[in-house]
Parts: structure tokens; sequence; C-alpha cells
DNA sequence: CATTTGATGTTCT
DNA sequence: GAACATCAAATGC
């Protein structure tokens, strides 16, 4: 048969919903390992998708940077449990910030991401954030991906198997490519490392140069 | 490039 | 009343 014989059914290039395990496990290794991941959101404006460069562990109310810390309140609910949900919350008064619940109900623990890399929907998300320059501002911090994509409370709660919120299988990160940093932006267990990302990936929101010390490879 | 500052309002003490 | 898992603009090299 000729190389270019009728090809076989062609294969999604879209890598399908990560299963509903794959967060029930301690959310360091879940945040290790939704680097490379795809975050898809669909709203009544279109699809919006890109790989996960940038996460962050937050572990639960041993964890004082936490939101579990408040304990069960109307604010923190969805980030009780069960896992494969969002947890969306408010910063600021002004911001949305978007996580993947990892622990079983009661626990509290969660990913933070706070950067991804756009592969689709990208005029969109120009659309969504008109006054942003160059495009790898639209979507490197955990405020500015959730402007970009349509991420709003609203979808707080939902499962990320089947809701607005999709994550996808995408493609593994090697651990060389990895590098490990204190949280960002908190004051609470600062030193703590406990944010993931993808080494020289322009995507990435800025590292503090005084993270030097403490950065390293897994 | 790095650092500083104002915007903004919900949440919890 | 204080804190806050941020961002964008402005300033100083």
């Amino acid at each position: 048969m000729s190389r270019d014989a009728a090809p076989r059914a062609r294969r999604s290039r879209l890598g399908g919903p990560l299963p509903h395990a794959f967060y029930d496990r301690p959310t360091e290794i879940v945040s290790r390992e939704l680097l490379g991941a795809v975050l898809e959101c669909t709203t009544v404006e279109g699809v919006t998708r890109g790989v996960i460069v940038e996460t962050e562990a937050y572990l639960g109310p041993h964890d004082p940077a936490c939101h579990a810390v408040a304990g069960l309140t109307s604010r923190t609910a969805h980030l009780f449990g069960p896992p494969g949900r969002s947890y969306v919350y408010l910063i600021y008064g002004m911001y949305w910030c978007f996580n993947a619940v990892t622990r079983e109900r009661g626990h509290g623990s969660a990913v933070l991401v706070r950067a991804v890399s756009p592969t689709d929907g990208l005029e969109l998300m120009r659309r969504r954030r008109p006054k942003v320059k160059r495009d790898r501002d639209l979507t490197n911090g955990p405020g500015k991906l959730c402007l970009a994509m349509g991420i709003v409370g609203a979808m707080s709660g939902a499962s990320l198997r089947s809701g607005p919120i999709i994550i996808r299988t995408g493609s593994a990160v090697p651990d060389a490519d990895v590098v490990v940093t204190p949280r960002i932006g908190i004051t609470q267990a600062a030193e703590w490392p406990l944010r993931y990302l993808v080494r020289d990936d322009p995507y990435v929101s800025p590292t503090p140069a005084s993270f030097a010390r403490t950065s390293y490879t897994p």
C-alpha cells in the first residue's frame, strides 16, 4: 500500500480529559504532572486552549497559605472536594484564579494554575484583553489566564472532565525541564517550594531574582 | 531591566 | 479593619 493511501481514521489532535483518579493523589504530585497538560475553557464566545506551564500546590488546612485554613465557608466550599473539579475564587476584589481540586471531600487541597501557553483561540484571547501588547502577556499569570480564557466564578465546582473547563492530556514534560521554586505572592509559608514551572518557557510568570537560592530541578 | 504604587472589593477577624 | 494565591502603569536606572 502506498504511503499516500487513505489515512486511518483521524485521531483527535486533542487528548481526552484526564481521568478523575488523576487528581486523587498528593497535590505536589498533581502540580508537577499537570505541566504539559492542556487547559480548555468553552464559553458562548468560543473555545480557548493552552498548555499548562506553571502551577502551585496548596496543601490543605495545615498549609498556612491555603484557603482551607479558613475552614468550610461559602467561598471555600468547592475547595473541599471532591477531586477533579474546579475551585475558582476572586482575589483582590478584581481577578479570578483557577484551581484544580486534588483531594477527597473534606481535605481542602488544590493546584493553582498560574500560566498557560496558548494553543487555540488566540484571537478570542486578544479580543478579551485588548490592552495587552505582547501575546506572552495574555496568560502569564493566574488572573491573566482567567481573563483571556473567560474563566469566572460561576464555573467553580464544575467537573474538569465534562464542565466548561476541561483539563486534557498533553505531552509529558521531562524532569530536566521542570523548575521548582517557592510560591508567588504569599506571606505565609513563603519558603515552601511548591511552585512548578517549565524551564525557559516564555509564558511562565516572572520569577523573583531572590528565588535563585531556593529553586531546583526535581 | 527592576521596583513601586494605585486600583478594587470580598472575605474573614 | 486588615488581609488578600493580582495586574498594569509609572518611575528609576
